[in-house]
RNA sequence: GCGCCUGUGGCCCAACGGAUAAGGCACCAGCCUCCGGAGCUGGUGAUGCAGGUUCAAUUCCUGCCAGGCGCACCA
């Protein structure tokens, strides 16, 4: 009952604009907001500031109007317990106060349910596809791609959990200049490990790893032509395990290589010929992007015959339709922005929706020390490197901190502070207020015998809780709507602070039996709602620390 | 030159166009006979500049200033 009280408080203004003949305004958009401070209620309206203009009348008239009109629907409908008074405040806001016992109905909700209380089908099973990471397997991944695959995965986690589809799917460059390149690389090196003479050109792959991998090479036998696929599948290894401590799984590898083989973009390029979106100029093949809004049109095949990275890529996006997809979310670095017009042109150019494609484009991370930046170097392989960072701060930490800042801002990661476990480091201000959660629960010996009377949480701090782990949902909502998870981390925070803020005022245990047992169940329902989340930005939550 | 991202107290950073701009660090003053002080309470202190749209602008638009990144028949 009562799953969604912002629509049906919605719906509630709708009825009194109507009642109040004002039915050319009902079909306007209605927001009823979470209240930028407690002291403005639960939820509030601007409708009347809204609506000011066109009535030729100040705001706090309507809103006064129109309050009167509500209350009135208020005694009409079901809704007489569930809201405590109608005030207009400020400028015309109409703010609703609930009664308490929405409030206990809903944590009753939560503790009954757990988190599937939390879940929400807005989704409603449609078929996403989230691409990220999808590093070339020549090194080993970088904090970049750390970030990516951090967002990339809580993304994906929110998205499943409000009701979609979800598959993981990074996208394998086995083939092409840059595996070639690192096949050389190796060879070279492996030449130099048999006492040859070598120059090592500059653009090849500096790191030491390619050492490593060109003594397997010797001892496997591994002739010169299969060396580029070999390093990368040693590599591709290496990646994983990465990933894999990062706690990060992928449904599908999706290979360029077999893409390739598979037809596929000769295919595409059929079709683009028959629609007349292809055509030859100084002999090289372009795709006629600008008829899409793209700057200018783009090769896909060079003067020299091969392709250029575009044709596959066309290829790819195309197959992620076919194989029932509808809306692609990719995950990108910033230096690929350039890139969003023309991919985006292709699947237009394909008859699919400018909007069925989503780009977000994660910015970098620069890796601090004691408030140092750390230098780095792709050139010589010596860029920082995910397995670094996780070694040096383990995967909660790194994952808290790669989600901490707006996907689109800069981020700056200190390693000292991730390290830290004090209140510098808002990981463990999180998972800290989880495990004393846990901590009070150990140590009641009986519990849940009885049902616990919620309505003995009076205490402004109770209250407030409550209404705190009631926000989880529109906080998922922001996620989904700005396709960005980074809101979680900030909730969660305000969450362990309204919780701490409790403990440090109010006794759960030794107090009237009563009493305790509905702070039981109260923190009973912090712990759900912390433990969600932090599962969604694929953090522990630790029972004791 | 063009495009993208970012300018909020000494430092880091929040606010899906709303009400008195939220936190943290640092600094100052306090709180454990009591469920975990990795916590809590109080104090000082901020929207780069100039216009515009709006009942309302940190948020949207234009110009400028500053920082970061990108602009291939590279991947």
């Amino acid at each position: 009952m009562h799953k969604n009280i912002q629509e049906e408080l919605t719906a509630l203004v709708r009825r009194s604009l109507k009642a109040g003949k004002m039915d050319k305004f009902a079909g306007e958009e209605i927001a009823l907001d979470f209240p930028t401070d407690e002291r403005f209620g639960d939820f509030t309206t601007n409708i009347a500031l809204k609506l000011s203009k066109e009535l030729k009348s100040s705001p706090r008239q309507i809103a006064l109007g129109l309050a009167e009109l509500i209350e009135k629907e208020i005694r009409n409908s079901g809704l007489n317990g569930l809201i405590a008074q109608v005030k207009v405040e400020g400028a015309g806001f109409i703010n609703f106060y609930l009664n308490a016992d929405y409030f206990y109905a809903q944590l009753d909700r939560i503790i009954s349910a757990g988190r599937e209380a939390l879940k929400q089908d807005l989704g409603k099973g449609r078929k996403v596809l989230v691409e990220f990471v999808s590093a070339n397997p020549t090194g080993s991944l970088s904090v970049a791609h750390a970030r990516q695959a951090a967002v990339g995965d809580c993304l994906a986690n929110i998205l499943e959990f409000l009701d979609f589809k979800v598959q993981r799917e990074y996208y394998l460059n086995d083939e092409g200049n840059q595996i070639n390149i690192l096949g050389r690389s190796v060879q070279l090196r492996r030449e130099e490990l048999e006492g040859k003479r070598i120059e090592f050109p500059e653009n090849y792959y500096q790191g030491d790893y390619i050492y490593d991998i060109a003594r397997h090479a010797q001892k496997e036998n591994i002739g010169e032509e299969q060396l580029g696929d070999f390093a990368a599948g040693y590599i591709l290894k290496i990646i994983k395990g990465e990933l894999a401590d990062f706690k990060v799984n992928f449904d599908n590898w999706y290979s360029q290589k077999e893409l390739a083989k598979s037809g596929k973009v000769e295919r595409a390029f059929e079709q683009l010929r028959e629609k007349g979106l292809l055509s030859e100029r100084d002999g090289a093949l372009w795709f006629n992007s600008t008829a899409f809004g793209d700057d200018k049109d783009r090769v896909i095949v060079k003067s020299d015959g091969s392709q250029t990275y575009l044709a596959p890529d066309i290829a790819y996006h195309q197959d992620k339709f076919n194989r029932g997809f509808d809306w692609l979310i990719n995950l990108w670095g910033p230096d690929h922005h350039g890139y969003i017009n023309r991919i985006r042109a292709s699947i237009q150019a394909f008859g699919h929706p400018a909007e069925a494609l989503s780009v977000i484009i994660v910015q970098l991370a620069t890796i601090f020390r004691n408030g140092e930046p750390v230098q780095m170097s792709t050139r010589r392989g010596q860029y920082i490197t995910l397995r670094e960072v996780l070694d040096e701060v383990g995967s909660d930490a790194a994952r808290f901190f790669f989600l901490m800042r707006r996907t689109s801002s800069h981020l700056d990661f200190d390693l000292e502070v991730a390290k830290k476990q004090s209140s510098e480091n808002p990981v463990y201000y999180v998972q800290y207020a989880h495990a004393r959660i846990c901590s009070i629960l150990r140590s009641v010996a009986v519990q849940g015998q009885g049902k616990a009377d919620l309505s003995l949480l009076k205490e402004k701090e109770e209250l407030n809780l409550i209404k705190k782990m009631l926000e989880f949902s529109a906080v998922l909502n922001i996620c989904l709507v700005t396709r960005d998870p980074y809101m979680v981390t900030v909730y969660l925070q305000e969450l362990s602070e309204t919780f701490h803020k409790f403990y440090d005022l109010h006794r759960v245990l030794g107090q009237a039996e009563a009493l305790t047992r509905a702070r039981l169940a109260l923190i009973e329902g912090v712990k759900i709602v912390l433990s969600c989340g932090l599962d969604l930005l694929g953090v522990s939550q630790p029972e004791s620390m």
